[in-house]
DNA sequence: ATTTCACTACGTAGAAATACGTTTTTTTGG
DNA sequence: CCAAAAAAACGTATTTCTACGTAGTGAAAT
């Protein structure tokens, strides 16, 4: 185990940051601090001609390119380098970025030495590493989400066209669809006419884009 | 504090387990079970009569109306009651999709009943309960949900029916997609074609479905 | 070397589905 | 009963679907 240390890259626009880091780390000597980069760009470069890179600690906001398109790329490119993201705020969005961007654990950078070498290990060993922050912004974010379940009254929308707005995701003809409600096809058409103008769209596509980005119909495959 | 005991409901369809629970939680002084019920149904009947509820301990696999429609349920009716999920297994996409119900927390059955304790008072004071459990699944599920980029050379499809397909999605018509691409309209029909063939999709909104469905487009409003 | 096959691009034509403006009938609620 | 909204209708234009053909290119086959 010993004697094959976790190779480590740091990118961080903020020198000092780095050298603080590379310091710390120099305690542990498990670790090992391969290559530092200031932005992106730099790690594009840097990352082939140093492989294997076992963990990437990465700050997100960089001059040059940032952090979420940068994990993105890593994940992509060197699906076996983890990404531990470092930042300085818990903003919940940022947060989801990282995670969804493929970085596999987001620490803040008020953390202990304790913490952040813990957290190397761990993500190291099972590809990510959860702490309270992550979970409670992840199970905070999923709870809220729901509630968004007003907007057609923004729209005045009535059942009828509710209904009717799902079955326009789908592959069914609106002659089907008119089967399928109970109405006419002539109603169905009236019901697309004034969804259009309600919601400003233009064809059925359209419509049924609408449709599953309000939620309306669920395709089944949100893993998340 | 303890003056104001948290009152919770108990739902599973298993008389003997309900009981057990009952028994613990009775030693939990700041605990009170108010009712028990074997389904969500039930649930549904009982839970207007018994107001205040703070915490409903809720079981998935149940007869009649399961744990996930019960939780949405609640969490539309009565968003100030938390819920609590208590299930035998592991299961992510069980933890995800009670999460995404409304739930709260999510515990195994064979949690120890200090967990349990815990999980309720965290529950009642944040809304929300996190343990490694539920924060590790969460994460992998992020993490998978990508690396899914390989499905299209299992159909075939070369690189301007991918285009083709992203640009089903979208309000434009044929003519303009072909402009887009810069090819004949006549073209954009062979791409049409060739695609339904393959996905075996009747028509454009079947298409539009697909491309949204693994993720050539994006909506813009995936809050996870 | 020529053929065969697969792939890509383009053309016409007609049928089916969808879109648009307007009007009439039916339902609904006060 | 009346007024307003929903449902149904007509005619026409546009878009989308389906089926039949032509042609070039490049790779594999013989």
């Amino acid at each position: 185990m010993e004697n094959e240390p976790i190779r480590i890259a740091l990118v961080d626009d903020h020198a000092l940051f780095r050298s603080g880091i590379a310091a710390l780390l120099k305690e542990f000597d498990d670790l090992m601090i391969v290559f530092e980069a200031s932005n992106g760009k730099e790690l594009q470069f840097l990352l082939p001609e140093h492989q294997p890179i076992h963990v990437v600690l990465m700050d997100i906001k960089m001059p040059g390119l940032n952090g979420f398109d940068t994990t993105e790329w890593i994940s992509s490119n060197y699906p076996q380098t983890a990404v531990l993201a470092l930042s300085m705020f818990d903003e919940s969005t940022d947060i989801i970025k990282m995670l969804k961007a493929g970085a596999g654990g987001y620490l803040l950078k008020e953390s202990s030495p304790e913490e952040l070498y813990a957290a190397i290990t761990t993500i190291h060993r099972d590809g990510f590493f959860s702490n309270e922050l992550v979970s409670d912004k992840l199970i905070k974010s999923l709870k809220s989400g729901r509630h968004i379940e007003d907007w057609y009254e923004q729209y005045n929308l009535n059942q009828k066209e509710l209904e009717f707005l799902r079955l326009c995701a789908t592959e069914l003809t609106y002659k089907q669809i008119a089967e399928t409600m109970g109405v006419a096809e002539r109603t169905v058409e009236n019901y697309r006419q004034s969804l259009s103008e309600k919601l400003e769209i233009k064809n059925r596509v359209g419509l049924a884009l609408f449709a599953i980005k309000n939620k309306l119909v669920s395709l089944g495959n949100e893993t998340l």
